[in-house]
DNA sequence: CTGAAAACAAGAGCGGTGCTCACAAAAGTG
DNA sequence: CACTTTTGTGAGCACCGCTCTTGTTTTCAG
């Protein structure tokens, strides 16, 4: 018989919840570094040590909301590529926007992920597991066709990996799951790191002033790796 | 008559030049949004409040390490990629690597310029100038051969740019004087976003354990992207 | 050389931070 | 009801950025 949870839980997790949903409000005007639990307690009407019950450190609670971003923004790109009648160009674009759309609506969130590291602070292994649905959800709507055409990727302007290189991409695709050609790996990967550049530098400002909004660049570059990527 | 500097001038710029090594040493353990100025202050055994004689906040300092850092890399850069007797494709392979190795050196000076945004930092006028400095820098050892292969860049999987797009590659190829078709500039910050991509990805530990060291990874993208930019 | 002006340093202080610890109040359990 | 576990309290430690007043030192003009 499964016996609820106990009140003393539910007030547990809600209050969780509200710490988690202030500090959240709180990144959103300063930056990770300068969380201050205090303010979240002053909030929430609870002396400033209580907090300290819900999580023990300020990177506790840090690595908590990481684990939230990247599992929400997988999510996001989960939804966004879901194999449906679209065909796999649409579904790539699609995954991107969706990338784009989050960063720009949670651009704290996105910096807390893909950002620079935080101070002292050292991700725990609780977050390499969200960060790899990212990834996988990422690629996800591609990989069946690089599957098919194994040969054809390599052609758009990718040289023969070394040895070394070689042996990377193969434990990559592995460790992925993605069963694909160690070329196709390599384009997944630089189509990866281009989407990510590009929303680094648009979300710090680094595009010098002309692309704003930056929408139309963006769906050149991924367009641009769709065709790389022989989609 | 050039009047040298007065003692206290001298003093004054020797203590600057202090600052901001003690601040970079900190920097280099801690992140920018824990510079601690008072710990500067003890370190140079001056009292806290002294130190606000030579910058008047923390931002102030953080901006100057941040124009010092863009300076640093504009130059390296520029170095790295002087026109000489080596190929276009080299100097631009040379160049990219050279970015690669400062950030790998000096990885906390990288985030103060790349990373996400400082808290509730704001990037003053100052730093605009160097940052197109590194732009300059980056884009340098190729526009020539860009220049003079006009149409030749725009085969290589771009597509046309539609009509917003088309003004602001022209605005920008006139903000930085490219003088390039705008496919070429597109290509450009294509290639410049996967670079800034694939560094901020190796800096903060998202190449999923498989590349170590990513030497190999980073070539395949600068070589990829010579090839896309016709070298 | 002297005296005013400017630059610098000192020290106290304000309000804020993360975090610890001994203790009191609830809430759940036998 | 007594007992244990969990949650909240409040004081306290050592730190932070930054301001302000006071005193010292250096520069520079007369």
């Amino acid at each position: 018989m499964a016996k609820g949870p106990t009140p003393r839980e539910v007030a547990r997790t809600e209050n969780i919840a509200r710490i988690k949903r202030l500090a959240l409000s709180q990144l959103s005007s300063t930056s990770a570094g300068e969380l201050s639990l205090r303010a979240i307690a002053r909030e929430l009407n609870i002396v400033s040590s209580a907090i300290y019950r819900y999580y023990s450190s300020r990177d506790e609670l840090i690595t908590a909301l990481i684990v939230d971003a990247y599992d929400d923004l997988g999510r996001a790109l989960e939804e966004a590529g879901a194999a449906d009648r679209r065909g796999v160009r649409r579904r790539w674009s699609d995954t991107c926007r969706a990338m784009r759309e989050w960063a720009l609506a949670e651009p704290h969130r996105f910096a807390l992920v893909y950002g620079s590291a935080i101070p002292g602070y050292r991700a725990p292994q609780d977050t390499i597991a969200p960060a790899g649905r990212v990834v996988d959800a990422f690629f996800g709507p591609v990989v069946d066709v690089l599957r098919s055409s194994r040969d054809e990727v390599g052609v758009n302007g990718w040289s023969r990996p070394g040895r070394v290189l070689l042996g990377q991409l193969e434990v990559t695709d592995e460790a992925l799951g993605l069963e694909v050609s160690p070329t196709a790996v390599l384009a997944l990967l630089g189509a990866f790191a281009r989407v990510i550049g590009a929303l680094t530098l648009e979300l710090n400002g680094h595009f010098v002033g002309g692309f704003e909004p930056a929408d139309a660049l963006f769906d050149a570059f991924v367009d641009h790796e769709a065709t790389l990527l022989g989609l």
